[in-house]
DNA sequence: ATGGTGGCGCGGCCA
């Protein structure tokens, strides 16, 4: 048995901010009004020079962070130092950055931004499982030497029917077609935990809704942003909820925020 | 309906 954790209680948070020079001033305003102790960013679409260190450590966070010129771009930002980051997914170079992980106050923290995998059958939809596979591959080593762990980001897959408005219109299609949810489904088995699911929660609660077609207004969504929890981590999990204030301010990101609450 | 909206960056790609 490893040590016990040494923070204690954790608030940790995910949010694709759909690139962070235009949503800064909303993340900063999420950080004071929640409080995440932890929040993982996804689509910074900022390379590393520009990431706006000074703003975020003013709030009073630390950042770590992996970006790239126009698209991807992961970022932790937690209130404890970050320790053992990496910043590679495993298993082959690649030029789109899509895994930051990093230790907090005794917690392993694995943030991704799953490809999307454009539609099934492209040769983007063959990446995308491709990288999922390599995912389950990495999380299965993480595991074995953080029994507190978490991976949590977009994983563009909705696990299951009641994630999606209108299953039958999805079935098939990317974002919900069945190879994707097995895959998923492949890296709970590892032992991880959708914490959303262990909490009663209202109908037809999403995560991202496209951005046209007024589809948020009729709640047109997905949930496809994820906090995945280790068995030991799990068992610490007081509250989980999806937070759509953020969709509803102007110009907002297409994803809103997911927050879990760890005892 | 191969549309539609948004970000990047200034044409076309990506989501």
């Amino acid at each position: 048995m490893q040590a016990a954790p040494a923070g204690g209680s954790v608030r940790i948070a995910t949010w694709n901010v759909n690139s962070l020079k235009v949503r800064l001033a909303q993340v900063l305003q999420f950080a004071a009004s929640a409080s995440p102790d932890v929040l993982a960013l996804q689509e910074t679409k900022l390379t590393d020079d520009r990431f706006p260190v000074a703003e975020i450590e003013a709030a009073g966070y630390r950042a770590v962070f992996s970006g790239q010129k126009t698209y991807n771009g992961v970022a932790l930002l937690a209130r404890e130092e970050l320790q053992g980051v990496t910043t590679e997914l495993p298993g082959a170079p690649d030029p789109q950055r899509r895994w930051l992980a990093a230790t907090v106050s005794g917690v392993r923290i694995i943030d991704v931004y799953v490809p999307n995998g454009e539609s099934v059958g492209s040769e983007k939809y063959a990446y995308k499982l491709g990288w999922m596979e390599r995912l389950r591959e990495a999380i299965a080593a993480e595991l074995a030497r953080h029994p507190q762990l978490v991976v949590l980001g977009d994983f563009n897959v909705a696990p299951e029917a009641r994630d999606v408005h209108d299953p039958k219109e999805w079935e098939g299609q990317v974002l919900f077609s069945e190879p994707e949810r097995e895959a998923l489904r492949r890296i709970v088995a590892l032992g991880l935990h959708d914490v959303f699911r262990r909490f009663e929660q209202p109908e037809k609660e999403f995560s991202w809704w496209d951005y046209r077609m007024n589809a948020f207004k009729r709640n047109r969504g997905l949930r496809i942003d994820l906090i995945l929890a280790s068995d030991a981590l799990a068992a610490r999990c007081t509250a989980c909820h999806i937070d759509k204030q953020p969709r509803r301010q102007e110009r907002p990101s297409d994803h809103t925020p997911v927050i879990a609450d760890f005892a």
